[in-house]
DNA sequence: GTGAAAGCGCTAACAG
DNA sequence: CTGTTAGCGCTTTCAC
């Protein structure tokens, strides 16, 4: 879209195309250019509004300064926040971020990263789908530089940061034991995702320490996809066959929202009818009467991490794997 | 990254780069090239998986099948879901999505212009902030796909997407004019912002048309700038002097969700207490007992309309401009 | 200190 | 029906 060339400012001040290259990257030191013809062509540059054209720089070079962001769902506040602040890092860094959605779908996810390819990105940051492993791992054959986020594979020897889900579990249901609480509720999304598997062991682990029975009865499993109607439907229906259920542990926010909604519904009032907890912070949850007990992400950081270790391997390639499990973060408030 | 290139597969096939850069432009119809060709050269491109090098191809098409996004703030809930949304239809069309937060700021949002130029963007969408008029004179100017989105420039001839934010507020008013509400706040952001202004002058014309005092006192204007607890404090003072005031109405959905904590603080109910109403909706709104009513912008449609404009004048040269104002949705809950 | 020239991978005249 | 060739705008040896 540039309409001026270098060739243009080059003809225009008389030098050849080597010097002006030399001269916009900086690469005028050590005397290789004289003062004069630096002060010159820059004088050009900006008269003629110059800009390089960033894709044949690319095609040269090899290098598109661009980074993909393949999220689960960039409308959800959680990976929004994350973006806003990997998208902040990149572009101190010079790199863009071009970005998508996969709605948990696989076959989404697979043409996602197949287009990230595409645009030649340097590096991929992925929240990955169940089915997205064979191609994390072609990804990784490659030698592409990619970090997964959120959630990651076991045994596999990719990059990851996530956060320490099964500590968060853990140390929120140790919370509810410690206040008394004897029949803790898990709903949950059944899902072979490792991060709610995560959370779904630490739960079970903190009862088992505790020596609370664990009863697998008190665990409640949506599937991903069943609407919100149903998920209420479900939730009565459990609680109605599980009346010693004392208190209520969502797995995810938006399960909360929904329990929120449920609580409301049928005039039911926490910690009095059910002590009420949640994973991830929300909104809603800082204000309602009263507020919701959660176990918190550092998103900031989360995020922060990941596009920085995307950086490190896009910068220095054999610096091998680099994965990391942030500590959550228990925020007692007054539902429990 | 791409290691096979077109060459590669030409030479494997024992054809020319031609006649494999026409197969995988499907420009092989016609009869131009024969169907065994053609079957070869796909089969080798398989086998090797062969993807042609996108920066290369925009080099020399000057196409770079992308565009920019410049929201204020992605991890706000309103432009993620309009993001999302636009980042949808522009891969179902082919095209990339680059993206960044202006913050409001306008150094910021006028680096980030200059970034997507530099990217060869083929077209902007932008959240402007007040101070980037003349940049986007520059970009009109020299012929660039842009589309105003959110808030525009009265008087400046360029396309753009927003909504009826005078209509949304004097609805709004009119209806708790309706219910009975004499005295009713408006409580905005001091800004030039073209949608707050709007907003504000709504406010304005349903007062006068309904013979109601429009005594300047009654509206309320934060600086952008100063934070959650400055402004708790500057409600109250208002109130406190304001004391006929019978209902609140907040210009965007964070100050109405300040206007929540100021409410549970203060351990006032609505609509007892106040009429409590705000613009945009938010989850929080919907679940908080009463529920809040609030005017509602049309999100996905804002946001089809809005990448469709921009694909619309990346397509064809001469459309002009594409201007529109799409209407609000008064949602009637609760609280006033 | 500076320039000539090759070439990144692809498309599109044009030629046959 | 298929191939030759000239660039797109830039970086980078290598030569002077």
């Amino acid at each position: 879209m540039a309409r001026v060339s270098l060739k243009d400012i080059a003809k225009e001040a008389g030098v050849s195309v080597t010097t002006v290259s030399l001269i916009i990257n900086n690469k005028s030191q050590n005397g290789r250019i004289s003062p004069a013809v630096v002060a010159r062509v820059n004088k050009i540059i900006k008269e003629k509004n110059f800009r390089p054209n960033t894709i044949a720089r690319s095609l040269r070079t090899g290098k598109s300064t661009t980074i993909g962001l393949i999220v689960e769902d960039i409308s959800n506040h959680f990976f929004a926040t994350i973006s806003k602040t990997i998208e902040l890092v990149a572009n101190d860094n010079g790199y863009k971020v071009i970005y998508a959605s996969t709605d948990n779908d696989n076959q989404k996810a697979r043409e996602l990263v197949e287009m990230m390819q595409l645009q030649q990105v340097e590096g991929i940051i992925i929240t990955p789908t169940i089915g997205l492993k064979s191609d994390i791992e072609e990804l990784i054959k490659q030698e592409r530089p990619v970090v997964l986020f959120d959630r990651y594979f076991p045994g596999l020897s990719v990059s990851y940061v996530v956060l320490d889900n099964f500590k968060g579990a853990y140390d929120m249901t140790s919370h509810l034991i410690k206040k008394g609480y004897k029949n803790i509720a898990f709903i949950t999304i059944a899902s072979e995702m490792n991060q709610l598997q995560q959370r779904l062991n630490g739960y079970e682990q903190a009862l088992n320490d505790h020596h609370l029975a664990n009863s697998a009865s008190l665990v409640l499993e949506f599937s991903y996809d069943i609407s919100r109607e149903e998920k209420l439907k479900a939730i009565n229906k459990f609680l109605q066959k599980n009346k010693k259920v004392d208190a209520l542990f969502f797995s995810t926010n938006y399960l909360g929202i929904i329990g929120v909604e449920y609580m409301t519904n049928h005039k039911l009032t926490m910690p009095k009818d059910y002590g009420f907890v949640s994973f991830d912070d929300h909104e809603l949850f800082k204000f309602l009467k009263p507020a919701i007990t959660v176990v918190a992400q550092p998103i900031e950081l989360l995020a922060t991490e990941a596009i920085n270790a995307l950086l490190t391997l896009i910068k220095k390639k054999n610096v091998g794997v680099i994965q990391k499990k942030l500590p959550p973060k228990l925020i007692v408030r007054a539902s429990e």
